[in-house]
DNA sequence: GTCAATTAGGATAAGAAGATCTGAAACTCT
DNA sequence: AGAGTTTCAGATCTTCTTATCCTAATTGAC
């Protein structure tokens, strides 16, 4: 199965800055931490999260009270960035059913339709940052909690 | 580097499949015409196309005459349908960042800022057809070769 | 029937993406 | 200082996509 928008690592990454994005600011939280709550693979996500550390985007601390924390706040960090960290630009610009010259000027035969698809996409990936997710996340599980109680109260098939 | 929207075999299927329908109705191209005029791999568009015939989208020949034709109207065939026999369908249901439930019942916290965009996506891929990309494929070629003999004529820098 | 041309299909290799493992570095606590 | 816990970094393995090669099957022309 084919991803959309962004590979498989960068959903990843996605859920776990998001994740980050609902502690409180400036608390370091534990790789297991994280791994536990989304359900990401440890070992891999350890890795993701190395090279974001790289990129700026994270802060890390070793030792029994590290862990990792965002390097900045949530409503300036877009999915657009964390895209292009993880799996690099360049695609949002390439047209598919390349005529070797593709641009404005000489566009491919995909061009002239696929174009305001395009800025619809890169206008979604910059609008939406890790503060919305984070808040629209909390939102579903205080939601899902509720349902969940209510269930129990009152088990289905009664 | 990731694609958007569809894989790279897709995009080559797309591109092989404008070709054909660019080509009289009913009439076969073979395999080598094709990879030469689009540039494609010749071993790894023949396993796709094969896919292709599999699936009905394409007719093929066998023998001195033989090649491949569009089995439907280029009308008929939309981007979709080409994404869907390549790279399988699924991809454009699922949300990125999965809360595991995730439905407009209990969407996740992508859910209402992703699902206009997946709306839109899926519009395009339906709208779009083999016969408007050959159309415009058609159209920008004739404004290249214009453009080329301008410039033999007038050659740039004087 | 023979020959040449073409697609069909399997086997397989190369490369990238995804995932794991291991040792080292750093930090806290005793 | 030493033990234990945690991240860091690099090496390695696996899986999927992309790509190639080679043989078989089919067809048309002579």
């Amino acid at each position: 199965m084919t991803r959309i928008l962004y590979s498989n690592t960068c959903e990843y990454a996605i859920r776990a800055l998001t994740y980050l994005a609902q502690q409180p600011t400036g608390e370091l939280t534990m790789l297991s931490e994280i791994t536990a709550a989304q359900e990401l693979p440890r070992a891999f996500l350890g890795k993701i999260l190395k090279d974001l550390v790289r990129t700026g985007m994270l802060r890390s601390a070793r030792g029994p009270t590290g862990g990792y924390s965002l390097a900045r706040e949530p409503a300036e960090i877009s999915l657009l960035e964390i895209k292009e960290a993880i799996d690099g630009s360049g695609d949002l610009e390439r047209c598919a059913v390349g005529l070797s010259p593709c641009s404005d000027d000489a566009p491919c035969p995909l061009h002239d339709a696929y174009k305001p698809l395009r800025t619809a996409i890169r206008t979604y990936l910059q609008d939406t940052t890790l503060a919305g997710l984070a808040a629209g996340l909390s939102e579903k599980q205080v939601l899902l909690a509720g349902r969940a109680e209510l269930s129990t109260s009152r088990p289905p098939g009664t």
